[in-house]
RNA sequence: GGAGGGGUUCCCGAGUGGUCAAAGGGAGCAGACUGUAAAUCUGCCGGCGAAGCCUACGGAGGUUCAAGUCCUCCCCCCUCCA
């Protein structure tokens, strides 16, 4: 282990939004070995790009010896944390919640280490499905004071909308998650979005009141592009990081086109790269600010898909972007393949067909279409009204061009739309 | 329980009988310019093989040649009062 500990990498990585109490948290991090807990939401099948600050902090935790626990909210989620949210979400069901949990704890061990104590992971369904909801008010809920609640920020935005009291107890719970963790599993330390700041306050209180044990919190700055777009999470686009959902390649996609101004931060963020390599990222000019962001595609892609999908993602790039090799003097720790091997298509998104169903021929829109690379046979054709459809390379002229057996080229059609969005159909016989 | 205000296309938000697939903004997509960035400019932005048709304005009915717009009932949300 280095010289630095989990205190200071977090902070120069710029992982801190807020903490509770500066010195004894440094004191904590530097000289013990704790334990950290962090929740997860079970709200979908896959967590996405949004839930990577977290996850990358207790990949550091862990790194740095201490014990990370990560908490799928299977029990949370059944009621729904309004905060950072301006209108009640959909209440999932039981069966839904349990199906993502279970998900979402195999996609957490891609990142850490849950072997022999390394690390634990828990779902608060166990504990929080089988409360009582008498013994829990006189126990629990005689220590929150309602005026306090209405006063915190996760709240108060939702006193004009409206809040249900069913989240209105979500506090609660999430605090008294924070309790248990602290009297079962020693944890001392909850981390979490900058949203988080009120749950994770009311925990802290809840269990000094109950086991008079003193116990800190962490936020993360909520991410957002330099242009104050929402990392990762559009209401169409959602970068996943489960790789049927998007692609390593997509995700490399993603990575490679980060606006500059967030390269830097997010390099310290997202990969695990020594910090004095990546303050070298403020001395590329312009364009040389390609090959930071290749290698921040490579190294993202890596942690979440493996190195050979990095690497084919990558190789795809080159191929279809010419995409510069990175100067080994840049980033020397990175394992980002330096020269241009032999072109490698094989991450870009195939499609299988049959060789027969190109006798006829398709209609370009139709084929845009069947291939999903338009949403409608609408868009496909207002795609190519508009010239931003290709077949290998070429322009479609008009929506209605016959793509049949001639355009196949080595049992393959490279179907591009626009510059970025790239489908590669195998012709099998 | 009473009174009032609302539910519009991915989001915000106009629209009070035809000229409404529905203003405007945001997001998104494509094009130009570039560095696969940003900014800017242009086009597109419900679906369907053109015209045209179909589906849409919380839900169900009704009035009308014609309804997002009027009427009835219902559901949901908000505000004030109790």
């Amino acid at each position: 282990m280095s010289g630095k500990n989990a205190y200071d990498i977090l902070q120069e990585r710029g992982f801190i939004e807020q903490i509770t109490d500066e010195e004894p948290i440094k004191d904590l991090l530097g000289n013990k070995s704790i334990t950290c807990y962090i929740g997860f939401d079970p709200t979908a099948s896959s967590l996405h790009i949004g839930s990577l600050v977290p996850i990358m902090s207790l990949v550091h935790m862990q790194r740095c010896g201490h014990q990370p626990l990560a908490l799928v909210g299977g029990g949370t989620a059944l009621i729904g944390d309004p905060s950072g949210k301006t209108e009640m979400r959909r209440i999932l069901t039981r069966e839904e919640i349990d199906i993502n949990a279970e998900a979402i704890k195999n996609q957490l061990s891609r990142y850490l280490n849950f072997g022999e104590g390394k690390a634990i992971l828990l779902n608060n369904a166990d504990w929080l499905a089988n409360l009582n909801y008498i013994e829990f008010l006189r126990d629990i809920g005689r220590c929150f004071s309602v005026n306090r609640m209405l006063a915190a920020e996760s709240y108060r935005m939702r006193m004009e909308k409206g809040l249900s009291f069913i989240e209105f107890n979500y506090m609660l719970l999430q605090s008294y998650d924070f309790y248990y963790l602290s009297k079962n599993y020693n944890c001392v330390l909850e981390m979490g979005g900058n949203d988080q700041w009120g749950n994770i306050v009311a925990g802290i209180d809840l269990t000094r009141r109950l086991e008079e044990k003193k116990v800190y919190g962490m936020t993360f700055p909520l991410l957002a592009t330099s242009q104050g777009h929402k990392m990762g999470k559009t209401e169409k686009g959602t970068v996943w990081l489960d790789a049927d959902l998007t692609t390593p390649y997509e995700y490399f996609q993603y990575w490679i086109n980060t606006e500059d101004a967030d390269v830097k931060r997010f390099l310290a963020l997202f990969t695990l790269l020594p910090m004095e390599e990546i303050n070298e990222t403020a001395r590329l000019l312009d364009a040389e600010l390609n090959m930071a962001k290749a290698v921040l595609a490579f190294e993202a892609t890596k942690i979440t898909h493996g190195q050979e999908a990095a690497v084919s993602a990558w190789a795809a790039a080159v191929s279809n972007f010419g995409l510069k090799p990175v100067s080994p003097s840049l980033f020397p720790s990175s394992v980002i393949p330096r020269t241009v091997a032999a072109v490698d298509m094989s991450a870009i998104p195939t499609v299988e067909k049959i060789r027969e169903e190109f006798v006829s021929g398709f209609p370009a829109f139709e084929l845009f279409h069947a291939v999903d690379l338009c949403a409608t046979r609408s868009e496909a054709r207002r795609l190519i009204q508009q010239g931003g459809a290709y077949v290998n390379d070429r322009q479609v002229k008009t929506f209605d061009e016959n793509i049949g057996s001639g355009d196949i080229i080595d049992n393959e059609i490279h179907l591009r739309k626009g510059k970025k969005q790239h489908i590669l159909i195998k012709v099998s016989q």
